[in-house]
DNA sequence: AGCACGCCGACT
DNA sequence: GTCGGCGTGCTC
């Protein structure tokens, strides 16, 4: 009897490949377990047991594996059946949502080697390049790719490598290298032969010379003293001032040794007693009404404004799951997942709490999911961002999912493009587990969903302790132009605000929303302003490295002294970023302690924490920033929140503008007046009777979903409607329009009879050019009633039908699912 | 995705 | 004349 096994690759191919294994493999291995197979002339890869049979493949002799990576699965059948529905439904390859949910490390590619063989090699049979390469390996028994692209200092590696293999002087190996180490810190301890009082008097006389030795010593004797735990070498090391060759010394003299433990590189904190969430009554309420609707719905959405308390509620929510010994999971947008919550959470909760998101370590993960995997109850519950519902949970009695409305919870780049929430729906339904969703500003989707009776809905309309909801006012920047009332951006009425609240030492929060956080530069004289060579642009300036940069290739040159069109001197900035909005508060407020966050503000791993706590701190008065300042953060003595300008938010083109400006708005909003103080916020706007801005002001989100539902209906779009976003991308102008025209037809045609199914475009998207590349989109609407499998079919068999063409075969498509 | 094979322009 | 550009096709 022969075995096979079919696997998944981590490569953007549709189909599984099989491979060949012997019997006693054949009986050892089991579906989600990791094995090494060759794949093409000279790769190796870890691909994932998806199932075990003896059908031989007919047209091809199936290859045999290298070897078995793992002991035991470290994917679960739940998992696989998971990453098949999100293949299905985002429409792409299992092989991309096995690479985007696996912690990298556990996805080895092999690396090739290079070492020579015994071959007798005369020198002048040798190229130059071919000669370098054999005299490196007389030094070094092997090198790597990499090492031979230095010494050549070419790219034509390959070929070199070629002719070597051809002359016979070199052969290649494939190496699969384990990425994870398990973290190991060294620790002292006293040698056993100095136990005995007599031997170790001897051995410190012998020291007498050897005075930093002998301090260390008597450090080390200090620190066992005072405590019962190991001493650490690095410890040791820094209170008596020695080094490690003072150690490595002392070790050598068998005085002291030296070894190493393993460690979790995954803190678990100890949880904190005196942490207790009380609810107050409106929490109370919520907290049953949601229980109850569990009894017979699975998901419920929690409305609840900003600082009513959400979190204590989830709390004592996941407090009954963790009793039960069931899984959490918690899913946040990345930039909500502040140290200020994560610590909340792991001092109620203890260490019972794991977190994984993008700033944690590739060998980090790999604990994280082995603990997961092993159902510790280190990691009973999880929080994280997106990736986190990828996880080998095996039990999950919860799904809480927090800032349920936010965009970012949708991957857009590299594929799979799913959205979190939805995904994590479908997993705990997978559980039979419970789902909360929660926002102060519920997206429409699950908005109409819960007024439908499909999800459960509980609504919290009091902020915790009764604190005020903010007075929310709109400003009129025309007005305020026209009167002359204007300094710079700001309007005499913020400015006002900002001083009060400053007198009475309290802090401010200027949110300036600019995705490009920097003004455009344009010729006072002919209005040119540079363009990217690369994209469909305008450069953006920025101010620290005096350049102009492209957002979307990050193209970069330095900041012209004249204008490349025309050669005038007088340029002129468009367009506000947070940059001029902290430049121009200088001048305002010139003893002012000003701070700003944002992408340039926050880089590296602790970026973030340290503005946040300087703010805490009252180091910083005003905070200027984007979108980050609006997440998760919370700030006791904000007293005012001021919008330099709603418009550019409203008027995004985009059919989501106005439901991402209501929740924008009212997020930032509730920055403001945490406290006993009644918070003001103040939004500059060029359409102060705008109905949307009306609304925040009003902080009605019944009027805003109501009107907003009522649109989306008559425009064909979500909910009522499921959104498929075709895209294509070519060097070539032409090539992109002929293919985009020819698709659109043949949509049309094969769905000539639905004719409640419709198509937007071929259209160019606002940056029709990015990296060269051109891009037309073709939006599809479906009615939710329909089944969408089979539209997709439909559209997979169209896209293939596309890419046989030769002529677009060049061109990349994707699809977009739910964009 | 990665990599080899294969056909056209700018250089030793 | 070659080197190397990337368009095309395949991988169990």
């Amino acid at each position: 009897m022969e075995y096979f096994i079919d696997v998944i690759l981590p490569i953007p191919v549709v189909k599984l490949f099989t491979y060949q294994v012997n019997e006693d493999e054949a009986r050892f291995l089991k579906p989600g377990m990791r094995v090494a197979v060759p794949f093409g002339k000279s790769k190796v890869y870890s691909a994932l047991v998806h199932s075990i049979h003896t059908r031989q493949p007919a047209v091809y002799q199936a290859k045999e594996i290298d070897h078995i990576l793992d002991e035991a699965p470290i994917v679960n059948q739940m998992q696989i059946k998971h990453w098949e529905w999100i293949a299905s439904y985002y429409m792409c390859a299992l092989g991309e949502v096995y690479r985007a949910a696996i912690p990298s490390a556990f996805l080895l590619e092999s690396e090739t080697s290079v070492h020579k063989t015994d071959a007798v090699v005369k020198e002048e049979d040798l190229a130059d390049d071919e000669f370098l390469i054999y005299e490196a390996l007389q030094y070094q028994s092997s090198l790597k790719i990499d090492d031979l692209r230095s010494i050549l200092d070419s790219k034509k590696v390959l070929s070199v490598i070629h002719r070597l293999l051809g002359k016979g002087v070199i052969h290649i190996e494939e190496t699969l290298q384990e990425k994870y180490v398990p973290k190991l810190v060294k620790f002292v301890r006293l040698h056993p032969i100095m136990e005995n009082d007599k031997a170790l008097n001897e051995a410190l006389d012998g020291l007498t010379r050897a005075k930093k030795q002998r301090e260390m010593v008597l450090s080390f004797f200090a620190m066992k003293a005072s405590s019962l735990k190991g001493i650490k070498a690095s410890e040791l090391i820094e209170s008596s001032k020695g080094s490690m060759a003072v150690l490595q010394a002392l070790h050598d003299k068998n005085i002291l040794e030296l070894y190493a433990e393993q460690r979790d590189r995954v803190n678990f904190e100890e949880r904190d007693s005196s942490v207790q969430f009380s609810l107050s009554d409106p929490q109370q309420e919520a907290l049953h009404s949601i229980k109850e609707q569990w009894v017979d719905k699975n998901i419920v959405l929690l409305h609840g404004v900003t600082a009513a308390g959400k979190t204590e509620i989830y709390a004592k929510l996941m407090e009954q799951v963790v009793a039960e010994g069931k899984q959490i999971l918690f899913l946040l947008p990345e930039i909500a997942l502040t140290a200020q919550l994560i610590q909340r959470l792991q001092d109620y909760f203890g260490n019972i709490v794991g977190v994984y998101h993008s700033k944690y370590s590739v060998h980090e993960r790999v604990e994280l999911w082995n603990n997961v995997l092993d159902q510790s109850p280190k990691t009973q519950i999880i929080l994280g961002a997106r990736s986190a519902l990828f996880l080998p949970f095996s039990n999950l009695g919860l799904i809480v999912i927090d800032e349920e409305h936010e965009s970012s919870f949708k991957q857009f780049d590299p594929a799979p493009r799913y959205h979190a929430r939805d995904s994590a729906l479908v997993l705990a339904h997978m559980h039979q587990a419970k789902a909360l969703l929660g926002s102060a500003s519920p997206s429409l989707e699950s908005y109409y969903n819960a007024i439908t009776g499909k999800y459960g809905l509980t609504v919290l309309t009091k902020r915790y302790g009764n604190i005020l909801l903010p007075d929310i006012t709109l400003v009129d920047l025309k007005e305020k132009y026209r009167k002359k009332r204007m300094s710079g951006h700001f309007s005499d009425t913020l400015i006002e605000a900002i001083r009060e609240v400053l007198d009475q030492g309290e802090q401010v929060i200027l949110f300036q929303n600019r995705r490009g956080y920097s003004p455009i530069i344009e010729c006072k004289t002919c209005g040119n302003s540079p363009q990217c060579p690369h994209c469909d642009v305008s450069l953006t300036y920025h101010q620290y490295k005096n350049q102009l940069r492209c957002h979307y290739c990050g193209y970069h040159m330095a900041m012209p002294l004249t204008c490349p069109a025309c050669h005038s001197v007088e340029l002129d900035s468009k367009g506000l970023g947070t940059e001029q909005v902290v430049k121009e508060l200088e001048k305002l407020f010139p003893d002012t302690a000003i701070g700003r966050m944002d992408q340039d503000t926050t880089r590296g791993k602790f970026g973030h924490e340290k503005i946040i706590t300087a703010f805490e701190q009252e180091e910083i008065d005003i905070l200027v920033g984007t979108q980050m300042v609006t997440k998760g953060l919370d700030f006791k003595k904000v007293r005012l929140v001021g919008v330099m300008n709603a418009d550019n938010l409203i008027n995004f083109p985009d059919f989501r503008a106005h439901e991402r400006t209501f929740q924008l708005l009212l997020q930032v909003a509730g920055r403001a007046g945490r406290s006993q103080m009644r918070g003001k916020v103040l939004i500059q706007t060029y359409n102060p009777l705008h109905q949307v801005l009306q609304q925040v002001t009003m902080h009605d989100y019944e009027n805003f979903s109501k009107e907003q539902l009522y649109e989306r209906r008559n425009f064909k779009y979500p909910p009522y409607y499921r959104l498929i976003r075709m895209t294509f991308k070519q060097r070539d102008f032409n090539r992109v329009n002929e293919g985009a025209d020819w698709f659109y037809k043949a949509l049309r045609s094969s769905f000539a009879k639905q004719t409640d199914i419709e198509f937007l475009g071929p259209e160019f998207p606002p940056v029709s050019r990015i990296k060269n590349e051109y891009l037309k989109h073709i939006l599809i609407k479906i009615p939710v009633s329909y089944n969408v499998g089979q539209v997709k079919n439909v559209l997979t068999k169209l896209t293939n039908s596309f890419q046989a063409v030769p002529q677009f075969r060049s061109i990349r498509l994707i699809c977009n699912v739910d964009a």
